[in-house]
DNA sequence: ATGCCTAACTAAGTTAGA
């Protein structure tokens, strides 16, 4: 049998999908993930690009909302099927933060978790009940027979070596203690962080801020992850990120992330 | 302790991001 190419899955955050959409069409065609996450479309429903994502080659599902947040799901030659929109746990959370499909023979979650700040206060009190509820709603999946793949802007920097300098970080919601022990309660459940997985003590960056120059001068925050469950972990053949994204004129704060599995059980 | 830079909304100034 002849070796099928391996799936790439990728998450970015866009920070809106319509001020973005020639970069975003861009890396599509250059990159060709077979599945695509993004955060922060910053635009309603009905003012996703569908059609230029359609004739790009991509089934799509999104959930909008006005001004901020909003995710979706891209996949390539295909419709995502989708199995889940928003977050279980409060019917009144109103953000769009999470949606899941299924496509390429994954279970694909996007997600968009809170930014927090300023912390203290009740953003950060909403991140954190946000990232409970997502930790529960995870340990429904970690042991599913089936492949899945939690991909999106964790908006956590997981320790000190996933940041160009904790220092002028300290009091940030990324890096709070309360942020960091989630992440790691997450992983405690089984997931493989799989940037970390393949990177070992090498530092990979996702995100650089518009200010001070810092994306010049690699000043980094690691905060977009790609977590396996147990089915899916033994499949991870790659991972990197898409820097010349973020090089490109009036870039995202954030490149694209991405992961490559193998086929079969064996890879 | 705060701004730095950028975008959405809307029309100059606020809110939010991280």
């Amino acid at each position: 049998m002849p070796a099928r190419k391996p799936l790439k899955v990728a998450t970015f955050n866009i920070n809106g999908v319509r001020t973005r959409l020639a970069s975003l069409l861009a890396w599509l065609e250059r990159e060709k993930p077979d599945v695509a996450c993004l955060q922060e479309l910053k635009a309603p429903d009905e003012a996703f690009p569908t059609e230029a994502i359609r004739d790009a080659g991509y089934g799509a599902i999104w959930h909008g909302q006005r001004s901020w947040n909003g995710v979706a799901i891209l996949a390539r030659g295909m419709e995502p099927l989708e199995s889940r929109r928003g977050l279980p746990g409060d019917s009144g959370d109103t953000q769009s933060r999470y949606l899941e499909a299924a496509a390429h023979g994954l279970i694909v979650g996007c997600l968009y978790l809170p930014n927090g700040n300023p912390q203290p206060g009740p953003k950060f009190d909403y991140k954190l009940a946000w990232f409970d509820r997502f930790i529960e709603y995870a340990q429904g999946l970690i042991d599913s027979e089936h492949p899945v793949v939690l991909a999106g802007d964790y908006n956590v920097v997981p320790t000190d070596e996933d940041i160009y300098n904790p220092r002028s970080w300290r009091k940030d919601a990324l890096l709070q203690p309360e942020s960091r022990e989630r992440y790691a309660d997450l992983l405690a459940q089984g997931w493989t962080d799989s940037l970390r997985q393949q990177f070992g003590e090498e530092r990979v960056y996702t995100f650089w801020d518009y200010f001070r120059q810092h994306w010049e001068r690699n000043s980094g925050l690691r905060i977009d992850h790609l977590l396996l469950n147990r089915a899916l972990a033994p499949r991870l053949k790659d991972a990197g990120v898409d820097r010349w994204v973020r090089a490109l004129p009036h870039p995202s704060d954030h490149a694209p992330t991405w992961i490559t599995l193998g086929h079969g059980k064996a890879g």
